[in-house]
DNA sequence: TGACCGGTGTAACTTTTGTCACTGTGCAAG
DNA sequence: CTTGCACAGTGACAAAAGTTACACCGGTCA
């Protein structure tokens, strides 16, 4: 339990008491689905280890990547449904092995009376996330791909906290909702600049 | 007042009595902007009368329409930066004639704990903004320009209540950060198949 | 060893969107 | 009335992105 207590140093006593009474640890291995679009969620998720990829999907099978969920931080979409006992509406995928602690809906609205910290946890997570969409708005808005391209890869190397990107072009690809081929061609073009190098299955940011 | 009191029947007469003694009420012209990207927040706005867009602007000057605010309806950026008084990340203008509630900042984390009522407009404000910035996402995602260009109409006319939008093609293109020439092109292409009538400086959605 | 397969490189082409240049048109001020 | 001007239509072209098709490479596994 010290863990949580480090990653949410914000939280007062007694509210960690209720966390650690209430939440219920879950590991869940790397690349699985851990919510699914349209799905009932029935608890908030607090992420301990691990990483979560959020993706909005479309009618097609398409995969849109919105944001990274690391450790000491929240779903903004599971505490907005949950609230409302709504349907997700993104998908959720751990990209390593991720340890989540699982809080039941019902305490969330009287923790938010009870516990100030919570509730300012809460509204931080809320502009977070909020922020996050604006700066993902700005790059489908006003950027090309070779710039959203560029930004991918350093978003995944700085959450990762590696200069390698561990992904195939066509996982990109996916996540960026382009083709393999384009960004084969985009990267290749970076390489040529020396703002890459390409491997098998990985790409080294310099 | 009773008008006000009809826009936010849910509020309960307490938390009237206190809109009623701290609010602002003040009127903006039509074309107006309201809050300017980078401004300091130092109230809340709730809409009263009018119509209001936000709008996500870029370096070059280049705006992005993000949503439409209506009676009854708050800024959710406005009182997550009002929460931190942070800078706006969004400007703000008024389509027609505005009458805007405007709350000093410093009362709202009371009422939050105060005024249930309060409390769940607030959360609810989240998370109608946050949906929409997911549909927003979903049309830059996934869609082309001739169906963001069709829903972009059927919003306005929603939002204005008549099938006619009174814009000319530059400013339709500016609001989907695109040019005049390749809006002009899809409607004429959307008059061909009955789907709008063109009129100068108006389309007319059927 | 050799068949197989996922991942990658690349050429050729199409579609979509953006840009440039120029024309025409309705309307209002002088 | 005519001049000026914002708005709209359009063709020609360029750039960006998506698509098709195929070659090749480096592992794995029988």
């Amino acid at each position: 339990m010290e863990d949580i207590k480090a990653l949410f140093p914000q939280f007062e006593p007694e509210l960690m008491n209720e966390i650690i009474a209430n939440g219920v640890i879950k590991t869940i291995p790397a690349g699985e689905v851990l919510m699914r679009t349209g799905q009932f969620i029935k608890s908030t998720m607090l992420i301990l280890e691990g990483n979560v990829k959020v993706f909005r999907e479309n009618e097609d099978g398409g995969e849109f990547l919105m944001y990274f969920l690391q450790p000491g931080e929240a779903c903004a979409i599971s505490i907005i449904c949950a609230a409302k006992t709504e349907a997700s509406r993104v998908m959720a995928k751990t990209t390593e092995e991720t340890t989540v602690l699982m809080i039941p809906l019902q305490l969330l609205d009287r923790w938010m009376l009870d516990y100030k910290s919570w509730y300012h946890f809460v509204l931080s997570t809320y502009r977070n996330r909020f922020d996050e969409l604006l700066v993902l708005i700005d790059q489908v808005a006003f950027r090309n791909m070779d710039e959203r391209l560029l930004s991918y890869l350093e978003r995944h190397s700085k959450v990762h906290n590696s200069p390698i990107i561990s992904l195939s072009h066509q996982q990109i690809a996916d996540e960026l909702n382009s083709s393999r081929e384009v960004i084969s061609r985009l990267l290749k073009k970076m390489e040529q600049r020396h703002m890459v190098i390409l491997h098998r299955n990985a790409v080294e940011l310099i």
